[in-house]
RNA sequence: GCCAGUGUAGCUCAGGGGUAGAGCGCUUCCUUGGUAAGGAAGAGGUCGUGAGUUCAAUUCUCACCACCGGCUCCA
């Protein structure tokens, strides 16, 4: 007998071999009807995390057992990922001599990567797919799990002839490997699967993509099919009203709607055409930024877009992005040669250069909303959020050694206020650290790459920040804390960024004379809290849906005449809150007051003012909040001191 | 750059081998309306670009361009 310890602290005696499931079953069989998957930590695992389990898989030994039904990530994870191995049952049912190579759960739904050899899979055919997959879910299919040795495994697949799982196996131990078969399709899989396939209820395969082998672009493209599944009809249907939903915060139908930005093929591709209304809110946006930066004792600098190539040799970026970016500009002059300016970090340091710097100078704080051009591949291109020239909010620090964690903390405040006053909660601090065993991809020391990746820690750490850490995602020339959030439909994108820089100093020989009177070497802290105004301004659309705070929309306040004898009037009340800086606008066009009222919300418009004989006689304002609430008529006065609390406050 | 999809009016989209449609928007007129769509008339398109097949191409074929979903990349 063994002993199962319950979350709740509880203890059963079941016969060692027992599963999961026959766990639920003595507990009530509808438990054991619900469970997907179960963690079950042996007491002979010491890191005490222990391991999601089939829920048919024997118990061996004293273990402590949390059992997952749906609602659990853990069980989503089994079941998307046993939905793969569904999936991929039906494509080698329907495409018999394919070849699979992984096929994994994901954040939402999962995926199979396929070879299908001469065959083009289009999206007209997923219908089938989706079709037989339910009917094999539906004949009840058990995951079988079985451990194999490696030579098996090997042989098992070269009979097969699948190359990818081959390769699979081969970086894999032996003893350690395992394989799962649903009906007639048996895959290496390390699980843990359903218990059958007959939970899975509901099933859209949502797209195809190409996807290299491995990640790797040198090598085959096979054909990756994104799918998800639902234990329940009514949960797919309401995952695609989600989809749908958020499709509509998409900054793209949100910035044509509002008339913030446009593209235009004539101009090229990925560079954005800023609208009046986008540009006032981007201007808004500097000034905002500007002002913070002024009390943290920023500088603010102006370059030209354009820098001499001698400059990125000496930078170092020639060499490493030199192929991949704009070509040269040239000149009349034999051999002279320009280049748009992809970062201004190089212009900088020229500043820097300008002139002696003492230690009792330092930091030197240089800032400059900088616009930047970088020939990103055309397939990478995404609205606002990955462009061929876009404005970074750009500063760079020149520091003593013995600053660089106090900057550095200082600029995650300012990052941190940005955020805050922006209402951004959900955003991730991930470090990235250079990778180890790919060290040509860096220039630098090993020294200073090991001081700069240890102060980044340390400042975090200090500010109470939490953060994920990332090998192998650091710039070339230094490591980084990154601010990163998601966009309307889960992707995440990187916003602020902080990248300390040993390097850029060294190649520039800048110097400072310290109190001992010598030459001294600063370090070099690159920052930018939006990232850039592009990519901030995208994702802050689809996170307030358009809604943008009081103090940074376009148009605060639409007045609505009752009918047009009240024009007057209602340019009367524009002109005074204009004169109180609120951006105010009337609204008197040969429409019904209704009809103008809706295409105020619909513009996102915070507040709209009614106004007719009534507020004429009072010298007053009925007030209408977005979203249709009546917050009742007040006296202009009381109007516009309200307004102006509101902002104030937002800026706090 | 790679794989798949899309490209028709300012916007959202329907159509289809015989030179085009809807709704919204726009213009004009009627209506002067009190908190999410009043009515009428009108203007507006070489159907992404180029080539090919055909008596005839916006429709079929090919190439290119752009956009969209991914992959790779992202100073």
């Amino acid at each position: 007998m063994i002993n199962i310890t319950f979350p709740d602290g509880s203890v059963k005696q079941f016969e060692a071999g027992v599963s999961a499931y026959d766990i639920a079953m003595s507990i009530s069989p509808r438990l054991a009807g619900d469970i997907l998957a179960a963690t079950v930590v042996p007491a002979s695992d010491a890191t005490g995390k222990g391991t999601i389990y089939d829920i048919t898989r024997p118990i061996n030994e004293d273990a402590s057992i949390k059992l997952h039904k749906w609602e659990d990530p853990e069980a989503k994870k089994v079941f998307w990922h046993s939905s793969s191995h569904l999936m991929a049952e039906a494509l080698e049912a329907l495409y018999p001599g394919i070849k699979f190579g992984i096929g994994p759960a994901i954040e939402n739904g999962f995926y199979y990567d396929v070879d299908f050899g001469g065959h083009t899979l289009v999206e007209a055919e997923l219908k089938a797919i989706e079709d037989k997959m339910i009917e094999l879910a539906r004949s009840k299919e058990q995951f079988v799990r079985t451990e194999v040795s490696k030579a098996d495994a090997l042989k098992n697949f070269t009979e097969k002839g699948d190359q990818y799982k081959c390769e699979l196996i081969s970086d894999l131990e032996d003893g350690t490997i395992t394989f799962y078969q649903n009906g007639n399709f048996t895959d290496l899989c390390r699980g843990p699967h359903l218990k059958d396939t007959s939970v899975v209820k509901a099933v859209k395969l949502l797209s195809i993509a190409g996807a290299y082998w491995r990640g790797d672009e040198k090598r085959n493209m096979l054909t990756r099919i994104y799918g998800i599944t639902f234990p329940k009809k009514s949960l797919l249907d309401e995952y695609l009203v989600l989809l749908e939903e958020a499709k509509k915060r998409d900054h793209r139908k949100i910035g044509k709607e509002m008339e913030l930005f446009t593209f235009s093929q004539k101009v090229g591709q990925g560079l954005p055409l800023w609208l009046p209304k986008g540009a006032d809110l981007r201007f808004r946006l500097e000034l905002f930024l500007r002002k913070i930066q002024q009390q943290y004792g920023y500088l603010p600098v102006v370059t030209p877009h354009i820098g001499n190539k001698d400059l990125y040799v000496t930078s170092g970026h020639w060499e490493h992005y030199g192929q991949d970016s704009f070509r040269p500009i040239t000149t009349p002059q034999e051999g002279e040669e320009y280049l748009l300016k992809p970062m201004n970090c190089p212009h900088h340091c020229e500043i820097y250069r300008s002139k002696p710097r003492s230690y009792k100078d330092l930091p030197v704080r240089l800032a400059e909303f900088g616009t930047v051009y970088r020939y990103e591949q055309s397939g990478e291109l995404h609205g606002l959020t990955r462009v061929r020239s876009f404005t970074q909010d750009d500063a760079h620090l020149f520091v003593r050694p013995d600053q660089i964690k106090e900057e550095f903390e200082k600029v995650i405040d300012i990052i941190l206020y940005v955020f805050k006053t922006l209402d951004f909660k959900n955003y991730k601090a991930q470090v990235s650290l250079r990778d180890p065993n790919n060290k040509t991809k860096y220039i630098g020391s090993d020294e200073n790459w090991a001081k700069a990746e240890a102060a980044i820690q340390e400042a975090a750490q200090e500010k109470g920040l939490p953060t994920v850490v990332e090998t192998g995602e650091a710039a070339f020339y230094g490591p980084k804390l990154d601010f990163m959030v998601k966009d309307a439909l889960g992707r995440e994108w990187q916003l602020g960024t902080i990248q300390v820089d040993y390097n850029l100093p060294e190649r520039f020989g800048l110097e400072f004379v310290g109190s001992d009177g010598m030459k001294h070497r600063p370090v070099m802290i690159h920052r930018a809290p939006f990232g850039s105004l592009e990519r901030f301004v995208a994702v802050l659309l689809e996170h307030t849906a358009g809604k943008l705070p009081l103090w940074l929309t376009p148009d605060q306040v639409n007045i609505v005449p009752v009918s047009e004898k009240f024009a007057d009037y209602a340019k009367k009340v524009c002109d005074l809150l204009n004169n109180s800086e609120i951006r105010a606008s009337v609204d008197d066009r040969n429409e019904t007051i209704g009809k103008r009222i809706r295409e105020g919300e619909l513009k996102r418009i915070p507040y709209q003012l009614i106004v007719g004989e009534q507020e004429e006689k009072d010298g007053t304002v009925s007030v209408r909040k977005q979203g249709g609430v009546n917050v009742g008529t007040m006296s202009l006065e009381d109007f516009t001191k309200a307004i102006t609390d509101e902002v104030k406050a937002q800026l706090a």
